[in-house]
RNA sequence: GGGGUGUUAGCUCAGCUGGUAGAGCAGCGGACUUUUAAUCCGUUUGUCGUGGGUUCGAUCCCCGCACACCCUACCA
């Protein structure tokens, strides 16, 4: 869009030196009908790629209006419509033909006669592609067979289409291609489109629900100097002009509890991590949380919150908190459980007594059957969780609340008033996958420095995902944080969750994936 | 990172433990004024992912590489 553009006709040579990607016979079929497009665009001084076309109706709220109404009452009533779309099939007959184009919103039938529209326009219709854009202005009628249709009495061609859509029956079954060429997936897949229609409303849902309870919607750095609020290996990178190294944030934690600090009380994010590790039907180096912190509140409270909020996501989303994932039901309906990692392994686990539980030598030993080499500095409680990860986790598929995490573990948490061993903290599982992370946040700020301390000793031990000191965060605190609650909710994972997808890639448009060739 | 499976026409897919490939759709030409994945007749299209090896001969057997998907590991 740049302030050359005019009436005048750009010349463009067809295919000349430039770069294409996969060149074939059928493109170069298309491009050699563009150029007869363009020669005749330029002798009747009219753009090949038009935009004074302007549809005046959507597809689907004709569709909503009309489509139940009888041919005999619908027909004489001649109501006009205006509609615009990409060709998705096509009935070309010797004198008239049907072609169903696709909008925004859904699909509509074309009535073509050569007597309405002029025998050179339908010799020129008759050698459009599927996947052109077209405009059409006409009349509603229904067909023989009862289907709402244009009667066309004006049609256009408004982009010229030059690469094939998928099969028209199968549509794009190549999954690498869905995801690489995402805008081809929404043009063939209904599915597609609903799945991510779906990821928005869930976003929107969040958001009002977090508006409707007074939380303020910020946003903090993505590039940090250091590292913090999650244990996780950060994507470095560098800043020329400061000549400074810079990570792509793991969590944005520590920026709104200094928000805390300076006192919104209420404030929320929904935006992307980056985290440099593998990929997984549940990992994509960037992905969306939301994180949200309210003072005053503590875990149990949140506890509360967070359910709630999911709960009115996926009813916004889907009309009902009752959802199927992967074929077997999941109630976001009824209170969420609670377990603690001890209480989950002994009812998932029952196998392991309460005594050999608490014993961390056997933990330990008993790590090493599912290959698990705890780390020498890890106590009691990082052990259980390692084996509640072992045994239980996978198993969690209705929504449950695991709870009371071990101080090691949870460097940012507020430890129990009654347990200083473990922290107020919860993470969310549903169908056997973490969901959401929150906690009573910690405030004390020697506390805190002292765990920071705790961090480097762990990663001078070679816990590469310990975390870095932070001493403007500590500054912080340093002015006092008022007690707060706080949690984070992995937006993709949820959104898989709700639209029943299996794959993090399936609710993410454009997935990482490796560089084609 | 480790393991498994896959890659054949533009698309969707066949292809017999080895003799250099087929169908449907799309395209092109023709017929057809109410079709529904329109139908009917004719017809074009392939470095069989890539590089080696075995063989008289490889889409097919063996090895490497690329990419994808699944499982697994780290994590959310």
């Amino acid at each position: 869009m740049t302030a050359q553009s005019s009436n005048s006709q750009p010349q463009v040579e067809s295919t000349a030196g430039e770069p294409h990607l996969d060149e074939n016979h059928v493109i170069a079929e298309r491009r050699e009908k563009l150029r007869h497009l363009r020669e005749h665009a330029q002798s009747s001084n009219t753009p090949v790629f038009p935009n004074d076309f302007k549809p005046e109706h959507k597809a689907a709220d004709l569709q909503a209006r009309y489509a139940e109404a009888d041919k005999e009452t619908l027909d004489p009533q001649e109501i006009p419509a205006v509609v615009a779309g990409r060709m998705m099939l096509k009935r070309v007959m010797g004198k008239a033909s049907f072609a169903t184009i696709q909008d925004s919103t859904g699909r509509i039938q074309l009535y073509i006669a050569r007597d309405e529209i002029g025998e050179a326009l339908y010799e020129s219709f008759k050698h459009w592609d599927m996947g052109d854009i077209v405009g059409a202005r006409g009349r509603l009628f229904k067909t023989r067979t009862g289907e709402l249709s244009v009667h066309v009495t004006e049609l256009r061609l408004l982009t010229k289409s030059l690469r094939p859509l998928p099969e028209k029956f199968h549509g794009l079954q190549d999954q690498e291609i869905k995801y690489r060429q995402r805008y081809v997936d929404l043009i063939t897949s209904d599915e597609t489109r609903a799945t991510f229609r779906a990821r928005s409303q869930v976003v929107t849902a969040i958001r009002q629900f977090m508006n409707q309870n007074e939380f303020l919607e910020v946003e903090t750095p993505m590039l940090h100097p250091i590292p913090g609020g999650a244990s996780a290996k950060p994507f470095i990178t560098h800043h020329n002009a400061l000549d400074m190294q810079m990570f792509m944030r793991i969590a944005p934690e520590l920026y709104l509890k200094r928000l805390i600090v300076g006192g919104f009380e209420r404030v929320f994010e929904i935006n992307r991590n980056f985290r440099n590790e593998g990929l997984s039907v549940r990992h994509n180096p960037e992905f969306t949380m939301m994180e949200f912190y309210a003072a005053y509140t503590d875990y149990q409270w949140l506890m509360d919150f967070t359910e709630q909020c999911i709960r009115a996501a996926a009813i916004a989303a889907k009309g009902t908190a009752v959802l199927s994932y992967a074929g077997k039901e999941v109630d976001l309906s009824k209170p969420f459980e609670r377990l603690t990692i001890v209480g989950a392994i002994q009812k998932y686990a029952p196998q392991y007594s309460l005594e050999q539980l608490n014993d961390a030598e056997f933990v330990r030993k008993e790590l090493l059957k599912f290959g698990v080499k705890a780390f020498d500095h890890a106590g009691l409680g990082a052990l259980q969780l390692s084996l509640f990860e072992e045994t239980a986790e996978s198993q969690l598929w209705q929504p449950t609340y695991i709870i009371d995490y071990p101080v090691e573990v949870s460097p940012l948490a507020r430890a129990s008033d009654t347990q200083p061993e473990i922290t107020e903290r919860f993470e969310l599982f549903i169908t056997g996958r973490e969901i959401a992370n929150g906690f009573s946040e910690l405030n004390d700020a020697e506390d805190q420095a002292a765990r920071f301390h705790a961090q480097m000793k762990a990663k001078e031990a070679g816990d590469q995902e310990a975390m870095f000191y932070d001493a403007d965060f500590i500054r912080a605190l340093e002015y006092g944080m008022p007690p707060t609650g706080g949690c984070g909710i992995g937006i993709d994972r949820l959104v898989m969750l709700i639209t029943d997808s299996p794959s993090i890639r399936d609710v993410i448009l454009f997935p990482h994936m490796r560089s084609e060739q």
